[in-house]
DNA sequence: CTGGGGAAGGGGCCC
DNA sequence: AGGGCCCCTTCCCCA
């Protein structure tokens, strides 16, 4: 068949499909009259079509986005819920859009199966399972198409690969052949659509990418997502000053402390989970067996990992997903641990060091120093140096005596101490209460603004 | 400006 | 699969 009559037959059937209202995905309405047509159609022969299927949906999905920060930053709760269900709604029909057209698709072509929900938040499995794109979709939500866009040469090489792999174990797994064609794809030079802080594998593979002409760029998108890192990095949590002290805020101030707020970050990790391929497994290593090991690579760096729980763990870096929350001060963990840890050095003077000398201490030759929501130990030695002229309400459930800061206070106590005027409940001891974040719980986001102190 | 120390964050791995 | 521990690195604050 010559080329040009391919064309016009394809037209053609594209014509006979449109007449016969096949696989139309757009109406349009002109006079009160509906008009079926095909979008890729439309957006292949008009510019303004182009413009306006790429980006009306984009727009309404974007100013629900604002519309929620800002709620959440103004502590409208009832605005918030309305934004909430909204999304939810949206994501339920893309759902069920993206459940037919795959059940088409399985029908069609009996493809690949159902992916495993590797990438569902446990909380998101319950109500709203999340999609996994294993098909290409033209009709999938609007919302993610550019996220999609930047996976679809990724997941086309993974699979080209896990493809490629497959055929060559089954050819009794050449490792050298193997090695260079994973290579050859690029597996360690993989999108680093966003980049992981202090990736060990990114510094490795620091060496291979140097070269790479695409290296610039990428390291220009790390930067890119570095800075917008380290907007939320430092106080991402709480911050207790923004309630007590009235700020006046820039447009760019504005938008960026809403960026830090918990419900833009779960946004962004739902939209990023949303967009996100099923888990890949890559043939990484062999074993002495000569057998290959399957490890785990996330999609958004070039870190592989053995588990399935260390890339989930992993892929809170990338979403911002800050599920335990210090219920002292606000400041919110990735991990159960990390907020274990951070409780007991900052709230529960959990070392036995004099804060002053170093030296070990016990509740016998030292006692706890409160200072806004942070203790910790100093002996009596240095507390009498320090001149701290109130000793001890007992306000420790260790026993231990305690005391409230003096005249010597470094800045940070300054400040603390600011808010622990306003809130006279902070001179109670703290327990740390482990509470997992469900973004479902209604008044999460009063909790979340401001933490429950006790 | 610089070095040291603390806190936070991330990876590997064991239970 | 999740929790927990250990180790390492990075960042920030302070002297």
């Amino acid at each position: 068949m010559e080329i040009s009559s391919h064309q016009f037959h394809l037209l053609e059937q594209l014509n006979e499909q449109r007449k016969q209202d096949l696989f139309c995905d757009c109406n349009i309405l002109v006079e009160g009259k509906v008009f079926k047509a095909h979008r890729n159609v439309l957006f292949a022969s008009s510019g303004y079509f182009k413009m306006l299927l790429s980006q009306n949906s984009k727009e309404t999905s974007q100013n629900v986005i604002e519309v929620m920060s800002a709620a959440s930053y103004l502590q409208m709760t009832d605005i918030l819920n309305v934004c909430k269900t909204f999304i939810k709604s949206s994501l339920d029909i893309n759902e069920k859009d993206k459940d037919h057209y795959l059940s088409l698709s399985a029908k069609s072509t009996n493809s690949e199966p159902a992916h495993p929900s590797l990438y569902r938040s446990r909380r998101k499995a319950k109500s709203n399972p999340r999609r996994s794109y294993s098909i290409p979709d033209e009709k999938a939500d609007p919302v993610n198409e550019n996220s999609w866009s930047s996976y679809s040469s990724y997941l086309s090489s993974e699979v080209m690969l896990q493809q490629t792999e497959t055929q060559l174990s089954k050819r009794g797994r050449k490792q050298g052949s193997t090695r260079k064609r994973r290579k050859h794809l690029g597996l360690s030079q993989t999108h680093d659509f966003v980049g992981c802080k202090s990736n060990k594998a990114e510094r490795a593979s620091g060496d291979n990418s140097s070269s790479d002409p695409s290296h610039e760029s990428r390291v220009r998108e790390e930067g890119e997502f570095d800075a917008e890192n380290d907007v939320e990095r430092d106080d991402y949590g709480y911050n207790p000053e923004s309630e007590v002290v009235p700020k006046r805020w820039s447009v760019a101030q504005l938008e960026q402390e809403l960026s830090r707020t918990p419900e833009f970050m779960e946004l962004k990790a739902e939209e990023l989970y949303t967009s996100m391929p099923t888990i890949l497994g890559v043939m990484s290593s062999w074993n002495e067996d000569d057998l290959p090991r399957m490890r785990f690579k996330c999609p958004f760096c070039t870190h592989t990992v053995k588990r399935r729980a260390d890339l989930k763990r992993h892929l809170r870096c990338h979403t911002g997903e800050r599920p335990y929350p210090c219920e002292a001060c606000g400041k919110r963990f990735t991990r159960l641990e990390h907020l274990r840890n951070h409780f007991q050095t900052i709230h529960q003077a959990g070392k036995l060091i004099c804060r002053k000398c170093k030296r070990h201490v016990t509740d016998l030759t030292g006692c706890v120093v409160q200072q806004g929501t942070r203790r910790y130990r100093l002996c009596h030695k240095c507390l009498t140096e320090a001149n701290f002229d109130s000793i001890p309400d007992d306000l420790d459930t260790e026993h231990s005596p305690v005391s409230s800061t003096g005249n010597k206070r470094c800045k940070w106590a300054l400040e603390e101490e600011q808010k622990s005027e306003e809130e006279t409940m902070e001179e109670e001891p703290y327990n740390l209460v482990v509470r997992h974040v469900n973004d479902d719980i209604p008044e999460e986001a009063d909790e979340k603004v401001k933490p429950n102190l006790r």
